[in-house]
DNA sequence: CATCGTATAGATACCGCTATCTGTGATGCT
DNA sequence: AGCATCACAGATAGCGGTATCTATACGATG
C-alpha cells in the first residue's frame, strides 16, 4: 500500500496544495468551482495541478459525496445483432447525462447474472439495466422482483428493456416496445395485398416476446376476418438455421403458403436462403417479411421487408427514465414500432 | 449527504458489527477471509449481514487499498459492425480476471477522446483500450504518446488495438492484426484464380489499415509476377454506398476488370449491390472478396469469400496484454489473419 | 507457578476527498 | 470611529473501508 512519502504514488490534493502553497480545501474548490477563489490563488493552484499532472480520485470523491454516478448495462452477449444499438443509445444518454457506462454480459447463465447484480450493487450503480429477451415464467418474475428490491436497497434503480415487467408494485423500471402492434401491422400489410396463408416460423416457446407477436398475428387474421390456421405457426428459435429447418419442414408438407412471417430478421435470413435452395422466388411466388429492422435486413436479397424496432431509442429511455424519476414520471414506457417496407414482400399474384 | 444516524441509508460496516456484536474489523475479517475469525463468531456476522442485506461499498474499499480493479473499453461507435465482437472479447476476459469492464465512446471526436481519456484516468482503470482505425498522422502518434505517458503516470496502461503503435519507448500495448499478409493471401488467392486485372475498392487515404492491405496487394502482384494497374486502386471510404459508387465509377469507365478486392466486407456489399444491378454475375462474370469476416459476410448472396480477422481475439489478447506485463512479456502482438473461402470468388473463365 | 506462544478480537490510523464551521483582513455604512 | 458585512482561506470532521499494532484469554511448557 502507497504510504504519504511514496516517490512513486499519484499526487494528491494534499500535494497540489503544498506546492501551490495553499491548504487543500482551496484547491479542492478551485477544482469544484463552485465557491470563490480569489483569481491569483487559483491560477497558482492550476499551475501546480499542471506541474504535477494531477488527476482527482474517483474513487475518493465518491466516498465523500460528490460522485460520478455509473450507469450498468447487463446484456446476455455483447454479439447480438441489435444489443450494439441498445449499447449505444445507453452509452449516448448516459454520456450526456454526465454518468459512466458499465458493461457486463451473463451469457443467459443465472448464475453470473447473480454475481453482476450483486457487484453492480457494490459499485453503487445508479441504474441497472438488464436487456434482452427472457423467458417469462414464474422463476423470472421472482427473479426479477428480488433483484428490483435488492438493487432499490441499495440505492440503484432497476430498468428491464425489452423485458416483461415482473408486476406493478416492484420497483423497477420498464422500456418496452410494441411487439403486438408491430406485428399485427405487418400480418394486415400482408393480408391487404392479398395474401391468406401466411406462416408465422419461429415461435420460441415461452419467450414473452413470441407471445406478443403472435397474438398480433393473430389479431390481425380477425379483424381481417381471415380464419387462421393454426399449423402455419411453426415453432422453432431465433435463429437463422431454425428459420432454414422450419422452411424446409414446411415445404415439404405443403407448398400452398404464399407468404412467410419470420419471428425475426435472423429467422427471415434462414427462410430466404431456403426458399433460394428450392427456387422458389422471393417476392414474386413467395412473400417474406420480419421483425427487427437489424442492418442485415436490408443487406438481404431481397432486401427484407420488415418491422422497425427503435433499438437505440430503447436504450436512451431506459437511462432517461431511470435518472429522471420523480412521482409524475413513468415507470413503464412502451415504444411504438412501424413496418419498413423494402423488397421482399408483394401482393399476391394470382 | 447521508448521516451515520440517516435511517433510510444503506448499512454500513459498522452497521453489521454493531448487529453482531463485534468490532468493524471482525467483519471486515469475515468479508475478507484472510484472517482467522472463530466459527461462532463468524456466524453471527454472516447473521448481521444477511440481515441487513448488506453490500460493501467498493468506493470505500478502493480508497482503502483492497481495489475491485476496472477495465476500460473506449470505441468510436458501439455500432461498428465488428465492435461487438472485440466487445466480447474486452469483456470476457476482463471478467475471467475479476475485472469490471467500462464502455465508452468517443464518436470520433478528438475532444471527446481526451475527455474520456482523462475520466479513466480518474476512474484508475487499470486498463485503458483504444480501438478502431485511425488516421495515422504525426497528430496521431503525439496524441496517443502523451495519452499513454499521462495514464502511465497514473498507473493505467494505454492498449492500442488494431491501432499503429506510435513508437517503441512509449509506455503502451499493442494489439494488431496482420492486415498485410490477409491481403497478400486474398490477393494471391484470387491470382492463382486466373484473375489478372483486380480492382482494389475502398482506398481510405491516410488510414493505416488501408496502407498495410494495399501494401499486400501490392506485394502478391509483384510475387505473382503480375504488373499491378494503378488505376486499378479505387478511393473510398469503408462504406456501403461508397462501394457502390466506387463500382458504379470504375464500371462506366472500363469492363475488363474481373476482381474486386473490397477493402472490407461492407464495401463488398456495396460491390455486389451495384454490380448486381448492372446485371454482372458473381461469381461466373467477376469475382467479389472483402476483408473482416463480419457476419454480413455469411449473409450476403452470394456468401462472401473473405479476410478473417479474429476480433474477438483481438479483445481478450488487450486485456491480457495489459494485466500481465512483466519483463518477459511483450508489449506488442500481432495476430495472424487468413481467408475464408466461400462463394463470390471462383477461377477466371476464359 | 511463572512464562510463553497462540488464537482471536479490538483500537487506531490512515486512504483522498468534500461539507461545514471557523477565522481574518478589507470594505461599507451610519 | 465603530460595527456589521463580505470575500476569501484554513481547520476539522467525516465518507466506509483496510492495514497494522495492541490487548486479552487460554492452554502448554518447563
Amino acid at each position: 500500500m502507497p504510504k504519504r512519502n511514496d516517490p512513486g504514488r499519484r499526487p494528491t490534493l494534499a500535494d497540489v496544495a503544498e506546492r501551490a502553497g495553499v491548504s487543500a480545501m482551496t484547491v479542492s474548490r478551485v477544482i469544484a468551482g463552485n465557491y470563490p477563489v480569489a483569481p491569483p490563488t487559483r491560477s497558482k493552484v492550476l499551475r501546480a495541478m499542471r506541474d504535477l499532472d494531477y488527476v482527482v480520485n474517483a474513487h475518493a470523491r465518491a466516498l465523500a459525496g460528490a460522485t460520478t454516478k455509473t450507469v450498468a448495462l447487463v446484456l446476455d452477449d455483447a454479439t447480438g445483432p441489435f444489443f450494439a444499438f441498445i449499447a449505444r443509445g445507453v452509452e449516448q444518454q448516459a454520456t450526456s447525462e454526465g454518468r459512466l457506462c458499465l458493461l457486463c454480459t451473463t451469457h443467459g447463465d443465472p448464475e453470473r447474472e447473480l454475481a453482476v447484480v450483486e457487484l453492480l450493487r457494490e459499485q453503487r450503480a445508479e441504474a441497472v439495466i438488464l436487456v434482452g429477451g427472457a423467458q417469462d415464467s414464474e422463476t423470472y418474475t421472482e427473479r426479477m422482483s428480488a433483484f428490483a428490491r435488492s438493487l432499490d436497497k441499495s440505492g440503484s434503480r432497476l430498468v428491464l428493456c425489452g423485458r416483461p415487467s415482473p408486476g406493478p408494485d416492484v420497483p423497477a423500471t420498464v422500456v418496452e416496445y410494441d411487439n403486438e402492434g408491430g406485428a399485427y401491422a405487418m400480418t394486415a400489410y400482408l393480408l391487404a395485398n392479398g395474401h391468406r396463408r401466411i406462416a408465422y416460423v419461429g415461435r420460441e416457446i415461452g419467450l414473452s416476446t413470441t407471445d406478443e407477436r403472435i397474438a398480433g398475428f393473430r389479431r390481425a387474421h380477425a379483424d381481417h376476418g381471415v380464419a387462421l390456421d393454426e399449423s402455419l405457426i411453426r415453432p422453432g428459435t431465433f435463429s437463422r438455421e431454425s428459420g432454414a429447418a422450419a422452411t424446409e419442414a414446411l415445404w415439404a408438407e405443403r407448398t400452398d403458403v404464399t407468404a412467410v412471417f419470420a419471428a425475426t430478421d435472423m429467422v427471415a435470413a434462414g427462410v430466404l436462403k431456403a426458399l433460394r435452395g428450392r427456387g422458389v422466388r422471393v417476392p414474386e411466388d413467395v412473400s417474406v417479411v420480419g421483425f427487427d429492422d437489424i442492418p442485415l435486413a436490408s443487406d438481404l436479397t431481397p432486401a427484407l421487408t420488415t418491422v422497425h424496432v427503435p433499438h437505440e431509442q430503447l436504450g436512451r429511455e431506459a437511462v432517461r427514465l431511470a435518472l429522471h424519476r420523480g412521482p409524475d414520471q413513468d415507470d413503464r414506457v412502451v415504444l411504438g414500432t412501424h413496418i419498413v417496407i423494402r423488397e421482399s414482400a408483394a401482393p399476391l399474384r394470382p
